[in-house]
DNA sequence: TCCTCTTGCGCC
DNA sequence: AAAGGGCGCAAGAGGA
């Protein structure tokens, strides 16, 4: 058995070509051209069970590999090297952070010859969205004539090759490790679009019904309660017609009765002593459950009981995930109600309990703040040695710490942490300081920030005029630095839970592959597993487990924990 | 009419 | 005086 295989699919059929590497990415035979894809790699996958895994698969990109094959699969395939993830990893530790990373460009790269840029993702405002271009092989962007498999074997080769010239052995192993999460994370995202999160439209309508009024008959017009808090609202200020959802009317309606708003957020709204003020906090909160999961969600992304997102891997600078469509990252709490799992089957819901502040003590080896991420809730922990016990004061100045927070009376709280958590606070303002100097930070495992022009340098802005507002600038540069280096490394301890558990759960029996335990949602620090009911408690030692193999593997021997609150519910609103 | 920018708010 | 990091999405404003 190859410990690795390049896969490239046919794109205009159900065939595609393979062939066999070695860990260095050199071929152990020549490449082989099969009828049905899906078939020859489920039986190389299987070839590999009986203890030894299967290949590890290696495709130019998980949308265009993996996902079209996944329907056609028996089961899930065990590893994979993604290689435009990876290329982008790769590049921004080279300190070419932004550089074209298709495999085509890769390629070219590799063969001196001019790379083409990334194409626009689908969807995103410059791509004209022809609907079939995520699938194209053109999204490749190899050049006429290329040979995709070559160019698949090649880019991998030398990125092993890149991989292995990482001087330092305990940076090249992490980075590693980063390497292969970050495609485990491929896999997961395919297949979670793939399976769905279960999604009860019948209880997500009867939820917009109580909230808004019946669903309007005719498209397009306004939900009753909407319309009739809009009637009220400009009854309370005076009668004349204006629209609550523009805030230029908004404000010239409230100045109109004397009151003058800096905007028309809600919180500021909510400290304005006139009915109509809580009147439009009321209508903002309705209205954007309309606008942005209301009915019009419910048709275009929650169709079949299944809400099928598209997450983005490595989507966001830090690693954390995005996602394309639907707003999967940002389902209302209010509408969790809404997904519940199938008859006879739970869901079970995990997310690491303070994971920020715990990884900061875990990076910085502060010993006191390690002490107090031991165990149970660091916050209280941190009141009772700091804050003379108070849990919302400790909360606030480390929070303030980690984000580079300077308002309100958060001075004397950081003076505290300074003092008796040195190695902590000085870790994030080295981090802070490094940014405001221009340089880049990177997470415990590797993944390197953007380097200071990308977002935040203005060119237009000669650099000895810049003054105020370069220092502005470079202070934000420095914030952004000062909370990478934590929601970055927790991205990392993240992926690598993600990982283990994915692993752990292919290997719980179930007699099909479908009655297996497989993830539905995955949103920065929290897992959601949908489960046979009688593998639940499996399921929740499985997530223990792998959280504790990602502080291992990411961590080493820290005397810091990374707790998990995990629930096995009907509905996920039940879960917190 | 189309497009980009800004505002505001949902989530972590 | 300025004032907490990261996102995606929808709507309005305003220019082309």
């Amino acid at each position: 058995m190859a410990p690795r295989t390049a896969l490239v699919p046919d794109p205009h059929g159900p065939g595609g070509r393979l062939q066999p590497l070695d860990d260095a990415g050199s071929p152990l035979g020549p490449p082989e051209t099969v009828p049905d894809l899906a078939a020859a790699v489920a039986a190389r996958e299987a070839a590999g069970s009986d203890r030894l895994p299967g290949p590890r698969w290696v495709w130019a990109a998980a949308d265009s590999a993996y996902a079209p094959l996944l329907p056609r699969l028996p089961d899930r395939l065990a590893r994979c090297h993604d290689l435009r993830l990876v290329e982008a990893l790769l590049l921004a530790h080279e300190g070419r952070f932004g550089a074209p990373r298709s495999l085509g460009a890769a390629w070219s790269r590799l063969r001196g010859l001019p790379v083409p840029d990334d194409l626009p993702e689908p969807g995103s405002a410059e791509s004209d969205d022809g609907q079939d271009t995520l699938f194209a092989p053109d999204r490749l962007q190899l050049p006429p004539g290329a040979d995709p498999l070559a160019a698949v074997v090649a880019v991998h080769a030398e990125q092993q090759r890149r991989l292995a010239a990482i001087p330092d052995p305990a940076a090249r192993h992490r980075l590693r490790l980063l390497v292969a999460a970050e495609s485990a994370g491929a896999l997961v995202a395919a297949e979670m679009t793939h399976d769905g999160l279960p999604w009860r439209t019948d209880i997500h309508d009867r939820l917009l019904t109580e909230l808004l009024g019946p669903r309007p008959t005719v498209p397009g017009t306004q939900p009753k309660v909407l319309a009739e808090l809009a009637v009220e609202l400009q009854q309370a200020l005076g009668g004349r017609p204006f629209n609550p959802d523009s805030h230029s009317q908004v404000l010239r309606a409230f100045a109109d009765r004397g009151i003058q708003l800096g905007s028309t957020r809600s919180w500021e709204l909510k400290g304005v002593d006139h009915p109509a003020a809580q009147l439009l906090v009321r209508y903002k909160e309705l209205s954007r459950i309309h606008a942005a999961h209301g009915w019009a969600w419910q048709d275009a992304w929650a169709r079949g009981g299944r809400f099928r997102p598209e997450y983005v891997v490595g989507g966001v600078v830090s690693g954390r995930w995005a996602s394309r469509g639907g707003g999967a990252l940002q389902i209302p709490r209010i509408l969790r109600r809404a997904v519940v799992a199938d008859p006879g089957w739970l869901l079970v819901v995990a997310d690491a309990a303070q994971l920020e502040p715990r990884v900061l003590a875990a990076l910085s080896q502060d010993a006191g703040l390690a002490r107090t991420a031991a165990g149970g809730d660091l916050y209280e922990a941190l009141a009772a040695s700091a804050f003379h016990g108070d849990r919302d004061k400790a909360k606030l100045g480390l929070l303030g710490a980690m984000y580079g927070q300077t308002s309100g009376d958060i001075g004397p709280l950081l003076n505290t942490l300074r003092h008796r958590y040195p190695a902590a606070m000085g870790y994030v303002e080295a981090a802070a300081r490094t940014g405001e100097d221009g340089g880049v930070v990177a997470s415990r495992l590797g993944r390197v920030c953007p380097p200071a022009s990308a977002a935040f340098l203005d060119l237009t802005e000669a650099p000895e005029t810049a003054g105020e507002a370069g220092g502005r600038t470079a202070r934000a540069r420095g914030r952004f630095t000062r909370n990478f280096v934590i929601q970055a490394s927790a991205a990392d301890w993240a992926l690598v839970l993600l990982a283990a558990l994915r692993r752990r759960l292919n290997a719980l029996p179930a007699t099909v592959p479908a009655d297996r335990p497989h993830l539905v949602f995955f949103q920065h620090d929290e897992v959601v597993v949908h489960t046979p009911a009688n593998l639940a408690d499996e399921v929740a030692a499985a997530v223990a487990e792998a959280a504790d193999e990602a502080r291992l593997l990411v961590f080493g021997d820290t005397p810091v924990r990374f707790p998990l609150t995990t629930a096995v519910v009907d509905c996920y609103a039940d879960a917190k």
